[in-house]
DNA sequence: AAAAAAAATTCGGTTCATCTAAATAACGGT
DNA sequence: ACCGTTATTTAGATGAACCGAATTTTTTTT
């Protein structure tokens, strides 16, 4: 009996490889129940059923972890999620913020081989819409070093792919310089005292940015 | 509260929809769950619901049918899957055979702005890799009259859609013969006495058909 | 080291979609 | 019109995925 995974497992699985990214240590049960919006009651039902799975490793109070079978599966959804990102917007003229949505849905499409032919048929993409690292056939990231403005050269284009810091200030301080998700920036120069930039947005109004401000904008080249 | 469907409900109106094309009958319980491949009680269980929820007429003993709002369902669920199985031959290289179980995943993904993309992108396809018609915008099948190999002229060249009886001796026939779903013949003569046609396939074989395995067999020019 | 607070689990329910077995209704042939 | 066969529905169960309320464990604060 290999039966197929539910779409609740996969997500659950999807989550917690999201939630352990970066720290080594185990997810916790409120938090997973914070991120998949969920009743931690119910969480906690299913991180049982994932650890009979081996998919996880789960003992009570103590938090859980995927195992590589487990990280194998969320991987794979993630795969799936960013390739269908990139097709909505790169095939069919979606915009940034319209495509995570249906990726939501189509990341549960079982089929080896639609995955890989799309992956052909986008030109193996190494990044989503929004930056993010597709992992590959094998489930190995892209070298994800994402470039910050501070890193262009004067000349440069390029359009905001997120930020570094996401405290409130930082954001609203952007906002007011009308800097957002996907807008396109010109490099005009950089201050040789303190590094900061002079940019010229799309309506050609001038935007002033410290170096350390620079330090958290994520951008790509146009 | 107006929850989606889920994709057994989905899947029920689909079924119930094929099985009243042609016949202006009620749709019977056993049919059904023949088709579905489901115990007949678990078919009752949804007709019921899908009663409830208007979808069906439905009356116990006396058989099922759609109402319009529940054909309105049926038809977008086979839209997208028609469209899906464009999509996948015409654009990532899958053959006519393969399409099917990928396609009954991706007729459920919700997303009216997606299938009016891919419509779109596909150049407002009329029909499916398997010749089967797709409903436009507003649900409407274009006209379906499905073209007899009978009715091409001396010269045409054409691909084999399908077939108007699937019996086995006809099917016996035809594969002894080396014709299948998506097989190339031109027509090189028609003979005037009994309109029996001469072809040749893709390696110059000869092939001799009589005028009513002709009409049997459903092409397309190519 | 207690007490208080927070986190996690258990318990008892619900809905959906399925099953098998048993009961009932409809139909077809004599 | 009756009887047997077939079609259909009902009854009772199960497992998945969720919930809220009560309970237990862990952590933090006094
Ligand atoms: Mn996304
Ligand atoms: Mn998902
Ligand atoms: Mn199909
Ligand atoms: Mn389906």
């Amino acid at each position: 009996m290999d039966k197929p995974l539910s779409f609740a497992e996969e997500n659950y699985l999807k989550h917690i490889f999201a939630l352990s990214e970066g720290t080594e240590d185990t997810v916790n049960t409120s938090a997973l129940a914070k991120q998949i919006k969920i009743a931690s009651s119910s969480v906690t039902d299913m991180l049982k059923r994932l650890g009979e799975k081996e998919l996880i490793d789960y003992e009570k109070y103590q938090g859980v972890r995927l195992t590589s079978s487990g990280k194998r599966v969320a991987v794979n959804i993630i795969r799936k999620h960013r390739l269908w990102e990139v097709f909505l917007v790169e095939k069919l003229q979606f915009s940034w913020d319209e495509v995570h949505e249906i990726a939501e849905q189509l990341e549960h499409i079982r089929s080896p081989k639609l995955t890989t032919r799309l992956y052909e048929y986008l030109g193996r993409p190494k990044f989503d819409p929004h930056g993010d690292p597709i992992p590959d056939e094998n489930g190995d990231f892209p070298e994800t070093r994402r470039q910050i403005l501070s890193e262009f050269k004067v000349g440069d284009s390029v359009s905001i792919l997120g930020v570094n810091d996401d405290s409130p200030e930082f954001l609203q301080y952007l906002k007011q310089e009308n800097i957002g998700l996907g807008s396109t920036l010109h490099i005009d120069k950089i201050l040789a005292h303190d590094k900061s930039m002079q940019l010229s947005d799309a309506n050609n109004k001038i935007i002033m940015l410290s170096n350390i401000s620079c330090q958290h904008i994520f951008c790509k080249r146009l």
